[in-house]
DNA sequence: AAAACTCTTTCTTTCGAAAATCAGACATGT
DNA sequence: ACATGTCTGATTTTCGAAAGAAAGAGTTTT
């Protein structure tokens, strides 16, 4: 009996390709589960676990969980099996600031590239998120559907900030990079949700204004402010709530 | 019957720990055997083949293949198996280019942070590096193993440079991208034996001494046109020795 | 001859069982 | 009580076989 490789064909938006096997596809849906919180920091994952929940046998899940090894999602000791890799302040600061120095590289690199296309897809992907943020702030209840929708818009808009960079690697880094300060953000974690303490469309609208000028050291550094105080804002959380 | 996991045990020299899994042994001897060129760039990796050649199965071949592909070194379309990854300018100067952002960063933090240590571990690795290559210009035959001793001592100068940056990131990062370079600076690719065409110790020494000055902006400068220079090499002999 | 189809071969991918290893409980001796 | 050693159950890691997919050869059809 065997699982027939019958996989989701819908090309979904937000980035999201169908698997063309079962190792992707178990390596899509565990990184998806790790990110959004499914399986807390730090949590063992037992393999005998993964393969009823996600009714794939040992090597796709052990493909997978190596793969989310080396973009440091999961941990993994020598004999002892794999764990969610676990949060810390060490580790969110060192994930935004190479963040920050990857994505300023490549922001400089799309300003300099950036063409009439580049500015259109800027300008739809914040408008997708302007709208999903203001949808939420009016309604009472947020929805995790609504929540993820709107991580997706806003992946979306820093992915198209940097789009034109010409770099294979800057984006795949950013890429990298957005996932790991994506669980930093969550809910689970700092308590609130997203875009309430701060006027998160105002920063995102001014970094795409100064890019849109071609005002590069601006641009940079609005994008540079950005990252940090989010960051800082996590960090003050954590100190409150934290022991 | 079973490979009873009687793994090297001696914690060898060049920064190489023993492995404690097949698929970590596996990991190391391939990630070698690419780098080194034994594997050419764009051959495919049948795994009948790999299981002969290293006496192991198909699970820990394929963890490894997995892991060498995140980090570029192994290619792999979807039901047809992998593959070296393809080498050619484009690659070789987005490797480099992105090396250079992430080294230059590593170092400006080194220095900051670098103490006596710091300054001793800089001062030994370049002396091992210039006297392996001195021996190395004395003797008219260089055999293999003199090769991959420079090569080791020469990954050792770099990475003590940036040692202390105090980011794993940064650190993890380099040492993927002098992966990835160092597969152009094969002498089977080249064709020319290193240390040959340009004062490569005198650029290691001028860097070693801007930082020890806690010359900045003197030494992030030295080591991009450290790689640029050699970068540039080998674009030159690819444009003439290849079609 | 070109196109479409089937068959064969080759290879990848997946599975589930077997082996190896670890962690903790239990017992033994000091 | 405190080490030290052994056993046991849980878990990972590895293996080899089986299933599935792709590429190419040969055959038939248009």
């Amino acid at each position: 009996m065997r699982n027939t490789l019958e996989l989701g064909k819908s090309t979904e938006a937000g980035g999201v390709k169908a698997p063309e096997t079962l190792a992707a596809l178990a390596y899509q849906r565990l990184r998806q589960d790790i990110i959004t919180g499914v399986f807390a920091p730090g949590q063992p994952l037992r393999l005998e676990l993964l393969r009823q929940r996600y009714g794939l046998s040992f090597s796709p899940l052990r493909e997978a969980l190596n793969r989310l090894q080396t973009e440091r999602l999961v941990a993994s000791a020598a004999l002892r099996g794999f764990s969610v890799a676990a949060v810390s302040t060490e580790e969110m600061w060192d994930a935004t600031e190479t963040r920050i120095l990857i994505e300023s590289e490549a922001l400089r690199r799309s300003i300099e590239y950036g063409d009439d296309d580049w500015e259109a897809r800027i300008v739809s992907t914040f408008h997708s998120l302007d709208l999903q943020a203001r949808r939420m702030t009016n309604s009472e209840t947020v929805s995790m559907e609504e929540l993820s929708a709107l991580e997706a818009r806003h992946k979306d808009f820093h992915g198209a900030l940097i789009a034109k960079c010409r770099s294979r690697r800057l984006i795949d880094l950013a890429d990298q990079l957005y996932a790991e300060t994506q669980r930093y953000r969550l809910p689970t974690l700092t308590g609130k949700t997203p875009a309430t303490s701060r006027n998160i469309a105002g920063e995102h609208r001014q970094i795409m204004e100064a890019a849109f000028a071609r005002n590069t050291d601006e641009a940079v550094a609005l994008l540079t402010a950005h990252y940090r105080r989010t960051s800082e804002s996590i960090e003050r959380f954590m100190a409150e709530h934290m022991s």
